[in-house]
DNA sequence: CTGAAAGCGCTAACAG
DNA sequence: CTGTTAGCGCTTTCAG
């Protein structure tokens, strides 16, 4: 690979002058930068960005460490996250956390030994014992995403337990006495945070209310609810469901499927998160839907804020909100009216 | 931060050994290296990757250059090729190449820039112009992933003429005979070999087959079914459908729909792409399944192949073999039969 | 307006 | 078995 030195030799100048053409940081003279330009076209010369950040000490990167595996936001998230980025002149590095709090601290530790500027995480279960901790000491500006935990980063999560609590309550309105949560992996936030707004309609009004562990995958979910709906006879079973996240959705509706109830007849359905294909399905799925561009690009901002200084001193909590898709699997009254 | 030679000095000792113990790079006396590993858990010292790589002159980074948003596998691809990727002790760096030779071009510079030591990329249209005569003067290893493009890297994709062959014919085997292609973004490989799939099956069997352009997006795909299928008389229209990829056939369903069409009585319908909700939709569909994770990780083995001079000294062309999942969408007798 | 020189934090001969 | 000494390729004072 070509160096800046010699570039500098055939430039006949010296590697400083090259420097401070590419960067444009301090005046050169008309000819000296024609020759310096000259010379980088020639050669084919691209900058080492290496030694760049390590004479700089700023790597103009970002680092996402989030569970990528069954993440069903993930595309969205990455996409939004990188764009915004760049537009900012950020790179992004990956890093797996498995939502296991020893791959999470693994891929924090990689991703602080890349010296990332910044940090994007989605707090797994017990962040706030290991990785949380770490960031803070070696004091390395991150913003938490799509769950919170501790209390020394900006944060910014979708609203969880009003919306819940909307989706219940309108399965309630229906009529429906008899309902079921089917839970993401505890520890989370966003879990316990769904979960409060499930109990507090059904505690609210009386229902009867059953929490299924769902662990926030497919095939937890399809078995939880297989075996909740199999092992309770028709007159007690729940007549609603409400499913807490995207890929528990794809589990339940295999469970029902399989066990011969259908939506929303037999049974209702409502989730939080809204796939791409809710308004495929039939019927087409009654769902909350939450504005992953959105967090995303809020938390770069937050990050970059945080970067240049811009950012309040206090660490920011935010939530966004997420908005409410009628469509059919509630089976109430008003299904069918609006929205695609 | 704390450095190296901070570690040293605490353990009386001079910084090589620190980075010999580190590395395993040489042997190291039992009290010395207690003395260095109780400096550095005192200290909370870590590494900076970005010295070490440029005093070695290698990242341990695989860079990844995609095409991100509207690329339905995109989640499967990237989780795959970063576990692959860590499990050989390589970090992950993204690009966007949003398919557009310039974006594309960019995004392979900034990998270059940051010194990946190989580079996975989804060709975009014009790859051949720009970007891949850089990666071959700048001497950067790469493979090149699901679509072929030059002959001077490996590629790794999966099969496509034969599965749309398949695809067709299982339709002219049910009895259609006017049937509709909806195409992919034109010039991709992918999309001209699964076109020469539906065309060889139509022109054999003599079918009368449409080509419609779908630019392997959403919105573009379900425009252009809603124009053909309403500009014709129901005695003219297809009777069956072949759709190149995932996010087309959301489109097409969408149109169909719209349109009023039942499937498979009114047309019948094929895909190529299994997206996770193939069988949760009403009919379940009938699909090409590929084998993402398994392209993934074989790329990832091929780069690392040609960074330890294990690969062969020609480029490899790999297809990876996808599946057919029977399901109904296709209409056919024997449907339903068959595969979830 | 430009050159010289010191360093960023680490690795890797080269000595001993 | 361990210390010294050059770099890796760039940025950035400090002079001039």
């Amino acid at each position: 690979m070509v160096t800046m030195a010699d570039v500098a030799r055939l430039a006949g100048v010296n590697a400083s002058t090259v420097s401070h053409v590419l960067n444009g940081t301090r005046t050169v003279s008309g000819p000296t930068r024609e020759a310096v330009l000259a010379a980088i076209a020639r050669t084919g010369y691209r900058q080492n960005t290496l030694a760049r950040s390590l004479a700089r000490s700023s790597t103009t990167t970002l680092g996402l460490a989030s569970r990528f595996v069954s993440n069903p936001h993930f595309a969205d998230l990455v996409t939004s996250i990188e764009s915004s980025a760049r537009r900012a002149g950020y790179s992004l590095v990956l890093a797996d956390t498995h939502d296991d709090p020893v791959e999470e601290l693994r891929a924090v530790h990689e991703l602080a030994d890349r010296r990332v500027d910044g940090l994007l995480l989605a707090p797994s279960v017990h962040a706030d014992d290991e990785a949380l901790p770490f960031l803070e000491r070696a004091g390395i500006p991150a913003v938490l995403l799509d769950r919170f935990a501790g209390s020394v980063f900006d944060q910014v999560a979708p609203e969880n337990v009003e919306a819940t609590a909307l989706l219940t309550g309108h399965l309630a309105d229906a009529g429906h006495t008899r309902l079921a949560f089917v839970a993401g992996l505890e520890g989370l936030s966003s879990t316990s945070e769904r979960c409060e707004g499930f109990t507090r309609v059904v505690s609210a009004r009386g229902l009867s209310g059953t929490v299924l562990d769902g662990r926030s995958e497919t095939a937890v979910a399809e078995a939880a609810v297989l075996s909740a709906f199999s092992s309770s006879s028709a007159g007690e079973r729940p007549t609603a469901v409400v499913v807490g996240n995207n890929s528990m959705t794809v589990g339940t509706l295999r469970a029902l499927r399989t066990l011969g109830l259908r939506i929303p007849t037999d049974v209702a359905l409502v989730c939080y998160d809204d796939p791409e294909w809710a308004d495929l399905v039939e019927p087409r799925l009654t769902a909350i839907h939450q504005d992953v561009p959105a967090m995303a690009t809020r938390a770069v901002t937050m990050i970059l804020e945080r970067l240049d200084g811009t950012a309040p001193p206090t660490p920011r909590r935010e939530r966004i909100p997420p908005t409410f898709r009628h469509r059919d699997s509630c089976g109430c009254a008003g299904s069918g009216v609006s929205a695609r």
